[in-house]
DNA sequence: TCCTTACCGTTGTACTATACAACTGAATGT
DNA sequence: ACATTCAGTTGTATAGTACAACGGTAAGGA
């Protein structure tokens, strides 16, 4: 341990990296019912409690057409509703329909398993400060 | 702060996904030249002083055929090369050109500078245990 | 009020990344 | 020797993505 500040940053830069490039494989193994992509913008919308496809788009870095097609395919499987917004008609708020919500949770336990083991022989003082440290990353976007 | 385990764990998924989906997107806009496909691969072939083919399908978690392709490519740009391994016919090992070379130290310098900057307030200290955290993690596999 | 500008979303088009299956060729182990 | 396993390629199909052009709606002046 101890290493170098810059040693320290290539390392998380590497070990970020890597994971990212993983993430795929590791969710279609996990729940192959749902993909990375449609259970990302889905937690999204999700956790928002209904939103916009810009937010999306700015939250995840597409393209507002890529967001727009992603949106039209998690229509069509029944997992999504567009509900006009009344105060600005060019407004699609997102929610989750009933279905969505469950294969939501059930690709969530999913997730929540393997999350759990794999990180099973963490101490809760590690999870909280990992945890910390991965939100003040993403924050200071 | 001091969230109970399960919540930790969620918000350690949560945060890591996010940061997966918006890597690619990221690494665009960082080194246009060099995709984050691209950069990943030759950066594991230089780093490993030497790779097979597949190596990097089980690093990555890739097929095969999606590396054979990518390696192709990178062929292709003269970022790298095969060599017949004396000992079995089978495997070609991959090695940066020269090219190669200089195209990854170039792309690494944006993303240090990139990633120095984001974590330009970060303390010694943090910067150490969240590396050693996401070694940890990706050490689990 | 009208016009310009900005914003939200869709569609046309093209390309990249990926997986799975079938295959070739080379090593390994009965 | 023969079956099996291993490394890599190629055919094929699909998903995810960006960019550009567009239509419709809202907002802010002149």
């Amino acid at each position: 341990m101890a290493a170098g500040r810059d040693e320290s940053v290539d390392t998380i830069q590497r070990e970020l990296t890597a994971f990212a490039r993983r993430a795929r494989a590791t969710a279609a193994r996990l729940h192959p019912e749902l993909s990375l992509v449609s259970y990302t913008l889905l937690a999204h919308i999700d956790a928002q409690q209904g939103c916009r496809a810009t937010d999306l788009a700015a939250h995840y870095l597409l393209d507002k057409s890529t967001v727009s097609r992603q949106v039209a395919t998690l229509e069509k499987l029944g997992l999504v509703e567009r509900r006009p917004d009344p105060a600005d008609h060019r407004v699609q708020v997102l929610h989750p329909t009933e279905a969505g919500t469950r294969a939501l949770s059930s690709t969530q336990a999913s997730r929540r398993a393997a999350y759990q083991e794999r990180l099973a022989d963490w101490s809760t003082e590690d999870l909280d400060r990992f945890a910390a440290y991965l939100i003040r990353y993403n924050g200071s976007a």
